[in-house]
DNA sequence: GATGAATGAGTCTTCATTCAT
DNA sequence: CATGAATGAAGACTCATTCAT
């Protein structure tokens, strides 16, 4: 028996690394149920033995990269900010690149479905709640500037999540024009001084 | 002739005005040809007498109202750059909210086709240039912090497109936590202080 | 204009008429969309600019051949009861004949689609209705026996209905045990005396 | 050996049972093997271990039931026939009621498979066959009015049937206009002043 | 110029049946 | 005996595009 589950778990398994495949590469609305199966050299039914439709294995397949695309969203950050920031920034750049493919097929699916739209949200809403945490616990220690936090979170959030599709995606500006390393410098920097520039000055400041 | 010119000129321009809306309420891929002509009242061949395809007919709405979505892209920026930074933030979610389904038909088409996605990265450029010139003037002038201008612009200028569609399209945060002019302080003041507060704070110390 | 119309209605008959003799020949269940396109030589798109699908394309030829299956429903009796009879019966079973394909089809149909069975329902019940009406007319003149006239005209209809479809369909009794004249005389003959031999016999009764 | 003979058979008696309660709920169609093997909670192969398809699943489900089915078919009339058939017929109805779901079955079945007609046409054989048989004694004796048995007997037969399927499957008529009663009250009444009536008054008459 | 009927390729989904374990 | 994974044929439906009128 050990041995008829393991081959089933084997195949669906391997259509699921062919979905991801197929979505990486042809997007989520050019990828068909047909191209999976063949992509895994199975008959066409057998996906729908482990899977309900396209919907179904796509969320299958986020589920399953989904902790590490926003891991790092469970790490408190440090007494420095900005040496915090700058290895949270750099480290979702890095994730964001090795799953381009599957990213590009989120924002892509979203439109295509509001479950898809749904998944996304939740997914990514630990992450920017982990951001207005954080920034709730700078304000309150008075390392931060007093603001909206929550929708700080939200603006910083969107600038390093859309930076990054731009530059990975989009290749905006010119791939010769900036590195990823020199992209994450920038959001750091930008990101820093806006939220703790003035009072982190401040201290520098004679009474 | 002139006459027949004139008539035919009429239907295409009916066409496209169809288009738009029909675009704007369903979506890029939900859009098939058959709902264009029929909202417009024309025969189904009629369409492709003006338009090679549904991508041709997308990249002709989005022309007509390319001026308007960026239109602010021109403007230099006055000397008291917090005030211009509001007034073109909050200028900017104004046109986003007015033609959001547009938007929305822009991001999701870019998936869909390589050219939609060319046609909206020539749209934004300019966008993205402007704020690019802006920070130079800026830097040059010393009211801003010494940083690599271009990539700033393309930062700053992903944090104000993806927190309006966050915000318009997604509902996010949730629609009684934020409104349009708040998210547009947030904006405006989390860009000032991240390019200009760092500087802007130091003739306040004392030698 | 009026060419081109007339070929779309021709396309339609004539698609019409394929689904008919398609659903004649197969049966509901069995008959498929494509199969009704390859017998009118027509694309397998065309039938869908014409009909939503095969429930519908059934409705359409039902209701093609409704008047004619029920035609006599509208016909009052005379006041020879057994003559009526005899003619409305012998009738019903030629009508039945002629259509006895499509007579399959719905009570096939009728068990997949709860449409069909309201629609073979609205098509019958003008059928029980008159009986009950005739019988009805003929309890008020003392013609017939006092009975439950309703429920009689349902048993009654459903003793036509249920031998035409067990003579022509089912060949039952076997075909060499009786001619549709037979038959007809048959239940004309019971009917008769169900409902009116009591009374009839009785003014022959001296006072 | 023993064992596993006993093992076999119960497993084909728990299909089997399944089979009927699925054909019972969902009717002859929208009954699939796996369905079946579902609710009979065993592998899906397994059935085919027992049975060659669907259609010999149901054959062997009406198989089992027939004898239920048409059990009156046995029995002899007395010498009171109003009251026979006053019996005879509100035990039919009885019957199909509790089986009313194997009856929309075989009627449904019946259109999908020659076979399955067959085995119908077989287990009513025996029911038109009593009421042919009683019909000629009633007639030898001079009870009844001198008619062709064999057709009258297929008649009232169908008469029967129908009226109940009518009555149980289809409300015909609505719910509340007849109790199954009413309707056996109604069909005997028909039936005997049928067959009966013009002979039985006949010696109430005067020479 | 305008029409709109006709086309047919492309996908999705279900299910009876087989067969290796 | 029993299992249940795998198969693949079959059918429904959509829609971009063409073309004769």
């Amino acid at each position: 028996m050990g041995k008829r589950q393991q081959r089933a778990a084997a195949t669906a398994e391997h259509l699921l690394a062919s979905a991801r495949e197929v979505f990486e590469t042809k997007g989520y609305q050019a990828t068909t149920v047909g191209a999976i199966t063949k992509h895994a050299a199975t008959a066409h039914g057998t996906f729908y033995l482990y899977f309900k439709n396209k919907e179904d294995v796509f969320a299958k397949v986020m589920a399953s990269v989904a902790q590490e695309m926003y891991r790092e969203a469970g790490a408190p950050w440090s007494n420095d900010p900005r040496e915090t920031l700058a290895r949270a920034t750099l480290r979702f750049l890095e994730v964001f690149e090795a799953h381009k493919g599957l990213w590009r097929c989120l924002l892509e699916g979203m439109h295509q479905s509001k479950a898809i739209e749904e998944m996304w949200l939740d997914l990514r809403r630990p992450f920017i709640d982990r951001i207005a945490r954080n920034l709730d616990r700078s304000v309150a220690t008075g390392q931060a500037r007093p603001i909206n936090t929550r929708l700080a979170a939200h603006a910083l959030g969107a600038m390093t999540e859309w930076s990054a599709f731009a530059h990975f995606e989009l290749q905006e500006p010119g791939p010769s024009e900036a590195t990823p390393r020199e992209l994450a410098d920038t959001i750091t920097d930008l990101w820093y001084h806006a939220v703790y520039a003035g009072v982190y000055d401040a201290p520098r400041q004679p009474a």
